[in-house]
DNA sequence: CTTTACGCCTGACGGC
DNA sequence: TGCCGTCAGGCGTAAA
């Protein structure tokens, strides 16, 4: 479900709520993620502080006394705060009790999550090692693009949400912002001018923020820490708008298959 | 090395 | 009313 702006409404959702709390419990309902969830996380983190809430790519990491709670969501998956009392849904397969009658839920049906605790500098654990810049960070630009997509022949699209060309970027704003950009997501990388990986840098940051500020998107079931939607949804130029007019030329968007993935595009303005 | 296809898993939805 | 195929905000792996 979630991609960068989805993870980031998540953390300062959760970050003022979480931090500096101490863990008192830990239950596993169901440890089946996509890696199975270390029974002794119930041993080591009860008594630890949450010193932090950070974001590395779609990542979350609760950054304790003595080490480091790595999340990761999936497609489907929702963290909430929730009071202690609140009975468990289907699919809630983790909590995390802390001080103060909090509870941290984790939700995930499709259980493509993970949940892994190190005691290790969390940004060299071979999860994260391999990952592309931040889009906001200064290393993310178009010349950075342009060097990167040189002798590339996937599509641009597919180039643009490999997390260790850039994080964060998902399938939903991989579309808008191609579009806002100009270029068709089926051309090759290694194909696209300068200028116009100029122009997509430009657009991956608008976009992002702009999603961030309304707080994600939701189109089937995001929710947030509070359990509310996002409200970018209401913003999208392009997906999951197959058959609607164009914004801009008012013809007809289209979807494409693109590396197995549903894309949006307008074939007029986007070139 | 790069590229592509598939599997992981559950639920929702549309067509018959 | 089922039942069956398809699809869904991600990512790791295998094969070519």
């Amino acid at each position: 479900m979630p991609e960068l702006p989805e993870i980031e409404t998540i953390r300062r959702g959760i970050a003022p709520l979480v931090t500096g709390s101490t863990v008192e419990q830990v239950i596993v309902r169901d440890g089946r993620l996509r890696q199975p969830v270390s029974p002794e996380l119930a041993q080591v983190l009860p008594g630890i502080r949450i010193e932090a809430v950070e974001r590395r790519a779609k990542y979350l990491l609760l950054r304790c006394t003595s080490g480091t709670l790595i999340v990761h969501l999936g497609m489907s998956g929702s963290l909430r705060v929730l009071s202690s009392t609140i009975p468990p849904q289907a699919h809630d397969h983790v909590d995390i009790a802390l001080s103060g009658n909090r509870t941290l839920r984790l939700r995930d049906p499709r259980r493509f999550g993970l949940l892994v605790w190190t005691a290790e500098e969390p940004l060299r654990h071979p999860l994260l090692a391999g990952l592309g810049p931040e889009p906001f960070s200064s290393e993310f630009s178009g010349d950075y693009l342009f060097a990167r997509s040189r002798r590339r022949s996937v599509a641009i699209k597919s180039f643009l949400m490999d997390q260790r060309i850039v994080v964060g970027v998902g399938n939903i704003y991989a579309s808008e912002a191609l579009f806002q950009a100009g270029i068709a997501p089926q051309r090759r990388a290694g194909e696209v001018e300068c200028s116009r990986y100029h122009r997509l840098a430009a657009a991956v940051g608008e976009v992002l923020s702009k999603a961030i500020a309304a707080g994600g998107t939701t189109l089937r079931d995001f929710q947030n820490a509070e359990g509310k939607p996002g409200y970018f949804a209401l913003q999208l130029q392009v997906y999951d708008r197959d058959g609607e007019a164009c914004p801009r030329c008012g013809e007809a968007i289209q979807c494409e298959q693109i590396g197995q993935r549903s894309s949006y595009f307008c074939s007029h303005c986007q070139r």
